[in-house]
DNA sequence: TAGATTGTTAATCGATTAACAATC
DNA sequence: TAGATTGTTAATCGATTAACAATC
């Protein structure tokens, strides 16, 4: 029951996008020091989170680019596909539903869900819009394990306890509150107020040190 | 130069969102226990987290709630708000126009950026979009120092260069890819993708976990 | 071959957690 | 007062980094 770091796990995604671009320009080997370079990390570091891929290269040539690819693509499961609910079709609800890219890393989701008469029965980006009472029904019947998030953050407790009762197993709540983790749930919070603090902190910092050294 | 941790900024607007809620419930005092059972952390780590902010608690009592608030906000920079740009107005920037939310966070953007000569003179929940050959100058002019990036992975690092440039001191950067700090740039890369990809992995590891067990 | 790169083992660094005196 | 909570100092834990033999 090895388990893998966060940090670890988070910066996948982002050897997977390099190495994808690498794989377009016919790049057929890359090594770990070319990688580091082009994020801006420690080589040693690349090294070491691509061994949880199980992945091996060879000594003074690297690693094959596409085997790699593979590796990293089975190790966060986007090979296979699952079916997914989002709950919430507002602005970012639209959004999300709009953008395709997320069938690439195994997410398809098949139906959104609103509580707005208006938006019920609509087709958004050839996704259907069914009325959140069904929800809970809807969740048991047809066996869907994931869910996106995106309703105001008021409603959103409420709206998880009723999909883990259902059936569901993985929420990615993109509402602004923490959705607490239980046994057998796997909950993933996409806080933007914690990306955004994060930048206007350093910011900040960034020019009060400036200031300081005039 | 006391470097705050970035786990700790993270959780910063966690703790931020929880005390709001708190005091919108008319509760005046609150221990980091109490903090950390909501959120399904150890108390220790609330009130290491909380030292940074310099406010200071009772024992016995805890810590006043509104004191904290303001000591948070304080400490992100979200008492001083800031103009900023957004380019790239497809599904994903015209919701963050939309949302409101932000500008709570100290985030006011100003106007909108494309190249879509559609998009081009219009108005996004009251913010216009402008022509994105304008970008530069207009970043000079007007002194914005903070840009929001939601333009596709291909087009980002040019824009993001363009931008740096013309005096752009921070890149709020949700394009899947990853655009490289540089000295006196601060960065935020909003990698969806990463997210998820925590999420996939995790749901297929549990679900390996509970088959084990049968 | 010579030299670059991998993979592994050990050392360092930093974040989290524990312990406990101070305090209201 | 008694007991809960803070704030600080020390211990632990885990992730990052360093070192280096193996290898193509």
């Amino acid at each position: 029951m090895e388990s893998v770091s966060l940090p670890t796990l988070r910066r996948l995604p982002k050897y997977l996008m390099l190495l994808q671009s690498l794989e377009q320009q016919r790049v057929i080997y890359v090594s770990t020091t070319l990688i580091a370079h082009e994020l801006g990390i420690e080589a040693i570091q690349v090294r070491k989170d691509l061994e949880v891929t199980g992945v091996v290269g060879k000594p003074k040539v690297g690693f094959v680019v596409s085997d790699l690819i593979q590796g990293i693509i089975r190790f966060l499961n986007w090979d296979n596909r699952r079916e997914a609910f989002l709950i919430g079709v507002g602005a970012l609800g639209s959004a999300i539903l709009g953008y395709q890219g997320f069938r690439e890393f195994g997410l398809d989701i098949i139906a959104g869900f609103d509580n707005d008469p208006r938006k019920i029965g609509k087709t958004i980006h050839g996704i259907e819009i069914l009325d959140i009472a069904k929800l809970g029904n809807l969740i048991e019947r047809m066996k869907v394990r994931l869910a996106v998030l995106t309703v105001p953050a008021a409603f959103a407790p409420e709206i998880a306890g009723i999909m883990i009762f259902s059936g569901i197993k993985a929420i990615w709540n993109f509402a602004p509150c923490h959705i607490k983790a239980r046994e057998g749930v796997v909950i993933e919070n996409v806080s933007l107020s914690q990306s955004l603090g994060v930048l206007t902190h350093r910011l900040s910092k960034m020019e009060q040190n400036y200031s300081e050294v005039i």
